[in-house]
DNA sequence: GAGTTTGAAACT
DNA sequence: CAGTTTCAAACTC
């Protein structure tokens, strides 16, 4: 239907039958144009206007500007959903302040009321071509969606479109072509705010991509800058649309750019750290992100206290692919949820913005980035509260050692920083590089996270934060020999979660999770393992009553390593490797007593896949008897599902197992949800 | 802010 | 690999 329509909207329409029609000499009298109007226009836009139909447009200008739209209305909601955590003192005061325009202004686009309408006209820059964009575009925005006579608001449509075509033939060049593109653009709108939102644009847009280009500018090397800064100059209303347009397609590929650019800029930046001392306070807040573009998990330890980051990331390359990665699928994750999230906003802003509030937060990237940000702002400002910018105080380590947080976390230093003699700094790129080489010579893992946080913890993302230790655990536990893991001396404390298999702590009093409870729930978990598994194949009874590790509970850490390395159990059984490491993958086991790196695998393994299905297993198996797992584990301590279903009786072993399949499934089906996992 | 405590990192 | 030293963050006063 859409394509009938589009059809009937660009090529010139078949007047055969309509040509004799009064209507149609009217129609003709007024505008060569109008003939589109007669009848398509109509059906178009009420179709249109509720649905996104893409390549309507084919037409260069149409095409070109409804991509510009999309970009536009994209970021709107991008900024709004932006702004919500920029509340947390992210962001630039530019963005904050760009972002909160739009969101006020969406705020009105849901009143729909006239005076609104008149008051965005009012902030429309160029009165001529503005007023009527602006009037036709929110004519039909405030009637439309609120469920009246469609032929009303049909007919508003046409006079704002006429006024348009009018208005054009008048102004002609630039702004007729915007208006052109932005009458095309208002047939796409599906949703009162949608239009609204853009006729806030229409203004908006000069700002927000004043503050792009803006933002852009930072950056060095980057084609996208070079275009952008070489249109600086030019109408903001066309030119920064047309820079970005051409370099991409589509609302998400501006996010993209953001990303880029955001990328970007930490890196040039950093690469000038030292040169660079902060002009203004968008600069100096840049150069804390600087850092983040070697950002590595260890922020995401710290994000568990204040930000949650669901994706571990190895390193800086790790990032880098990340990145890349955020911007071919951030796009399509993010249409759907901005057309989710502004069908909410019709009725329920405040949850359309939720929701894409919470979308940004798997994207890993975005997330290490304002992490990074966030961090040196609290730092300085809040040192209480994320505490999720790394700031040394090193005197004697020059900050080449892991001793050194920023070292450690794979960032450079940066003013807040207290450091003595540092040589943490871009212009010792090359030292800094060859002490990270030796260091991970020696440790491959030194740099690697610190924490292992499962892959689909995304879906923790919004829940409070005692569930994320759940999830997550030291990648070499802690030591703890007087703190009792209560205070930050301790890296499992320190970084929000549970002390696991392990932690060689002694009194292990963890407030995210004793060391002792998940040993007993994965022990219960062997058990139930190694029941079910011999009520699958009772061949194997012998064997398990055989090895007594795998029925000792409240056998200490020894027997549980045994049973552990047992693990083939579920490990051959079912679940790929791949699911098995998708969390646990980079990790480094501590030293195992007897058992070597496979038996650490193994091991791992489990305590990943465990995890991962208890977080899962909720959201997958409505059917799921979770609170089974948490009868189970003690310490709110969660264990996997399947076990438990397995333990309870024979017949649901087939259950089980079911329940593993969908396990399976439903795994690798999050990443995609949240793209930069 | 100085001093102490703590545990990771580095070293032997 | 275990023991020791170094180091810097966390903590206390």
């Amino acid at each position: 239907m859409d394509n009938s329509q589009k059809k009937k909207i660009e090529t010139p329409t078949p007047k055969s039958k309509f040509e004799d029609s009064p209507v149609f000499n009217y129609i003709n009298n007024l505008s060569p144009i109008e003939a589109v109007r007669s009848i398509p226009t109509v059906q178009t836009f009420n179709s249109l206007s509720f649905t996104s139909p893409p390549p309507v447009f084919t037409s260069p200008h149409a095409s070109f500007h409804r991509e510009s739209r999309f970009f536009r209305c994209h970021n709107s909601v991008e900024r709004s959903k932006a702004l919500e955590s920029l509340d947390r003192s992210v962001s630039t005061q530019e963005e904050v302040v760009v972002a909160s325009g739009e969101v006020d202004l969406n705020k009105e686009a849901t009143l729909e009321d006239q005076e609104e309408d008149e008051t965005s006209r009012d902030r429309v820059d160029s009165p001529g071509t503005g007023d009527i964009v602006t009037q036709v575009l929110l004519d039909p925005s405030g009637v439309a969606p609120q469920g009246e006579d469609n032929a009303s608001s049909s007919e508003d449509v046409s006079v704002g479109l006429r006024k348009i075509l009018d208005a054009q033939k008048e102004n002609d060049t630039p702004g007729c072509r915007r208006l052109m593109a932005d009458a095309a653009e208002l047939l796409v709108f599906r949703s009162p705010n949608d239009s609204e939102a853009f006729g806030c644009l229409v203004d908006k847009i000069s700002s927000s991509e004043r503050r792009f280009c803006a933002g852009v500018k930072l950056t060095k090397r980057h084609d996208i800058t070079k275009d952008v800064q070489a249109n600086d100059n030019q109408p903001l209303a066309v030119v920064p649309n047309q820079s970005v347009s051409n370099l991409h397609r589509g609302s998400m590929r501006r996010r993209c750019l953001d990303f880029e650019v955001l990328g970007k800029r930490k890196k040039d930046i950093a690469d000038d750290d030292q040169q660079a001392v902060g002009d203004n306070k968008a600069e100096s807040s840049s150069k804390c992100v600087v850092p983040g573009i070697g950002l590595h998990l260890n922020a995401i330890a710290m994000a568990s206290r204040g930000i949650k980051i669901n994706t571990i990331h190895e390193d800086s390359a790790t990032v880098e692919i990340q990145k890349s990665f955020l911007g071919s699928t951030t796009p399509v994750q993010s249409q759907d949820i901005m057309r989710e999230t502004l069908d909410q906003a019709e009725n329920e802003p405040g949850k359309g913005l939720a929701v894409e509030e919470e979308t940004p937060k798997p994207l890993v990237f975005e997330e290490l980035n304002q992490d990074s940000l966030q961090k040196k702002k609290r730092k300085v400002e809040e040192p209480g509260e994320g505490d999720s910018c790394k700031r040394c105080n090193c005197k004697k380590s020059k900050c080449l050692k892991l001793y050194c947080e920023c070292f450690a976390a794979g960032v450079y230093c940066i003013e807040p920083c207290s450091c003595v003699d540092c040589f943490n700094r871009p212009i010792h790129e090359d030292t800094v590089l060859a002490t990270r080489k030796q260091i991970e010579s020696r440790n491959p893992l030194a740099f690697a996270p610190k924490v292992i946080r499962n892959s689909d913890s995304i879906m923790e993302t919004t829940d409070d934060a005692s569930k994320t230790p759940a999830s997550a655990r030291h990648k070499r536990g802690c030591n703890c020999k007087k703190s009792n893991c209560l205070k930050k001396y301790c890296e499992c404390f320190q970084s929000g979660v549970g002390c696991s298999i392990n932690c060689r702590c002694e009194g292990c009093k963890n407030a995210f999770g004793k060391k002792d409870a998940y040993l007993l729930a994965i022990m219960e978990s062997k058990q139930e393992e190694d029941l079910s598994k011999v009520q699958q194949n009772p061949n194997l009874s012998k064997e398990v009553e055989q090895n007594p590790s795998s029925d000792q509970p409240s056998t200490p850490l020894p027997p549980y390593r045994h049973t552990v390395v047992h693990q083939p159990f579920l490990s051959k059984n079912r679940l790929p490797p791949t699911q098995f490491f998708l969390g646990a993958g980079s990790s480094s086991f501590r030293k195992p007593d007897g058992d070597l790196t496979q038996a650490r695998n193994e091991k791992k393994p489990l305590e990943t896949v465990a995890e991962d299905k208890t977080e899962i297993m909720p959201e997958i198996l409505s059917n799921t008897p979770i609170t089974t797992i948490k009868a189970i584990s003690p310490n709110s301590k969660r264990v996997s599902p399947p076990h438990i279903g397995s333990s309870e009786s024979g017949p649901i072993i087939g259950k089980r197992t079911n329940g593993r399949k969908l396990i399976l499934r439903s795994i690798p089906a999050f990443p995609s949800l949240n793209p930069n996992q």
